[in-house]
DNA sequence: ATGATTTGACCACA
DNA sequence: TGTGGTCAAATCAT
């Protein structure tokens, strides 16, 4: 078996040239006119980025995450870089009491406090089972649960709202952590402007060879996959312009499937209806402060608070 | 038919 | 009593 220094440094070459493609990429698509084999040249080149996250992929999970993989006891999620790493933490707190009104509330429950930008599927599967109007926010929160609650006695749940001050950041509140044994999807991570009239792009990696964003919020404009057409050109993007007239969809943020196929991450979406959505080299993520953000990934060649540090 | 979401009602706590 | 977390029936989507 290699070594984990030397995958990573295989792993950050990939990336290094996954930012060099995609340059590429965004410098055919700043051109104005043209023609057919340019179109093809995009269609190899997104072909080229999606084999090259496959590529990290399978190098990072050979190597650090082996341990985790092969000692199925050892919950990564449990671990303190879950889901820690998913946004800026503002407040860490264990049994909190300061939470008034929770139903049948497990007094036990840890709640961490994330604001992100982003909005991550953090590989779970949760399920909608509420939203509220909440006194003196402009924004509704939306509840979720574990979709295997009943199915293994789960008892996470995550709780999502706009933040009033900074409509363009997400709180989102984890409350107790998952027992279920639902490791197998890797994280699928979201990244999109939740300002409906802002400028924008979404990036997911998917275990799926779905993309079921259906009901990603209902405020913005989204695109549509059909799981036959997968997700290996952007010819196949197809946009959905959604009524910007959010006051009768409340917001929705994204959620995880609840049944994923094992595949390995080869999806990733575009949302390109806006003007400043890529600059030179930088998928314009705005996440927060953390070095997930693309841009700082591949600018420090930091990766382990990157995504993968969860991986199950 | 099955599973997910919506939404009004219920309940606990301050 | 007001607020927020959860339940569960109705509805929607696949």
């Amino acid at each position: 078996m290699e070594s984990s220094s030397s995958n990573r440094i295989k792993a950050i070459q990939e990336l290094t040239n996954g930012q060099i493609v995609t340059n590429k990429l965004h410098a055919m698509l700043g051109r104005p006119e043209k023609i057919e084999s340019d179109l093809k040249l995009e269609n190899g080149v997104v072909v080229q980025i999606l084999r090259m996250f496959d590529n990290t992929r399978s190098i990072l999970r050979s190597s650090n995450l082996n341990e985790i993989l092969h000692n199925p006891t050892s919950d990564v999620r449990s671990s303190s870089s879950w889901p820690e790493d998913f946004g800026e933490s503002i407040e860490v707190t264990k049994n909190e009491k300061t939470k008034k009104g929770c139903y049948k509330r497990r007094k036990d429950a840890s709640t961490i406090v994330k604001v992100t930008s982003a909005l991550f599927d953090d590989g779970y599967a949760w399920r909608k089972y509420g939203q509220k109007v909440i006194l003196n926010s402009k924004h509704q929160r939306n509840y979720y649960r574990c979709t295997y609650k009943f199915e293994q006695g789960c008892q996470a749940t995550k709780q999502i709202q706009k933040i009033d001050d900074e409509p363009s950041k997400y709180k989102i509140t984890y409350c107790g952590r998952h027992s279920c044994n639902n490791l197998q999807r890797a994280p699928q991570m979201i990244m999109e402007s939740p300002n409906p009239g802002d400028s924008s792009i979404l990036i997911s990696f998917k275990t799926s060879t779905h993309f079921e964003n259906d009901k990603v919020d209902t405020c913005f404009p989204l695109i549509k996959h059909t799981p036959k057409e997968g997700f290996s050109s952007l010819g196949h993007l197809k946009h959905e312009e959604v009524s910007s007239s959010n006051h009768h969809t409340p917001w929705d943020p994204i959620i995880g499937p609840s049944q994923v196929p094992q595949e390995p991450m080869s999806m990733m979406s575009y949302r390109l209806d806006h003007e400043d959505i890529v600059s030179p080299g930088v998928f314009s993520s705005t996440c927060s402060t953390h070095n997930y953000e693309i841009n700082d990934m591949t600018k420090n060649h930091d990766y382990d608070d990157f995504l993968f540090s969860w991986y199950p």
